[in-house]
DNA sequence: GCTTCAGGTTTACATCCGTAGTCGTTGCAG
DNA sequence: CTGCAACGACTACGGATGTAAACCTGAAGC
């Protein structure tokens, strides 16, 4: 199946995504700061890193600008897009684009605490008002 | 990275995700009348199918059974196990394993209709109880 | 100036995934 | 009995992904 779209067209795997998720915390910053983030957690090395850079780079998620003689990199694309866009995949995907489901979903693997439940009980308060 | 292997251990893809939700639907069947499902669908031809039956096979999340000259295959594993484990993987990739900010994503991606609320409502009066 | 080092670019390579072709066996139509 | 058609098994192959080394260039230290 093809799928390409917009600036969220080229799918980011889940590696590069680890990257994101540093950029959306802290930008822009350097390949060498972004390895301090995930270098160690994910065991990775500074060219691992590099690479996962240069390929959003390409895919257009990711800018660079200059500082002095290296680079500084930050997201093009909103955290919220991207997760939003997952979701939705995800819901689409498994429950026939319907959200209830899913929700029961969670619910009957226990995977929601009762805050979960505060909380969207909360949400739901404030959407119907 | 960590690599399950028991019965839900090994990812299924998306492709051979497809291939299973034919057999949760119906089962056992043949690879034949699995094409018959999905073939047309995806455009795929019946080798590619045998080939991802195979593989699930080996993952060892569909079983096969004689019948005659050919095999019926079967899930080995809940639909619902499997929907559940996908979404539980979304919800810790994305939201810190908490299922209230998925929620109010899809909140804010206008993915929740009216008919979502309004089950999800019921389910958290359900949850209440 | 020459060496070193940091940083980006290229290349590498094994694995997975999507998609499909070829091979070998064997029951069945002639 | 004999060739054929149906199956499963094995093989193929390009593209994506995870992971990383090799290489090049220019700045910074000596």
């Amino acid at each position: 199946m093809a799928k390409r779209k917009n600036a969220l067209g080229e799918r980011i795997s889940e590696a590069e995504h680890a990257v994101m998720e540093v950029l959306w915390d802290k930008s822009p910053i350097s390949a060498a700061e972004v390895c301090d983030e995930v270098c160690a957690q994910r065991d990775w090395s500074i060219p691992t890193v590099k690479t996962l850079l240069s390929r959003l780079v390409q895919k257009e998620v990711v800018g660079t600008e200059p500082d002095g003689r290296k680079f500084l990199y930050r997201p093009l694309i909103e955290r919220s897009d991207y997760v939003g866009g997952e979701s939705r995949r995800l819901v689409d995907r498994l429950f026939g684009g319907r959200a209830a489901p899913l929700f029961a979903q969670l619910a009957e693997s226990e995977a929601l605490t009762e805050d979960d439940l505060a909380e969207i009980e909360a949400l739901l308060r404030e959407m119907r008002k």
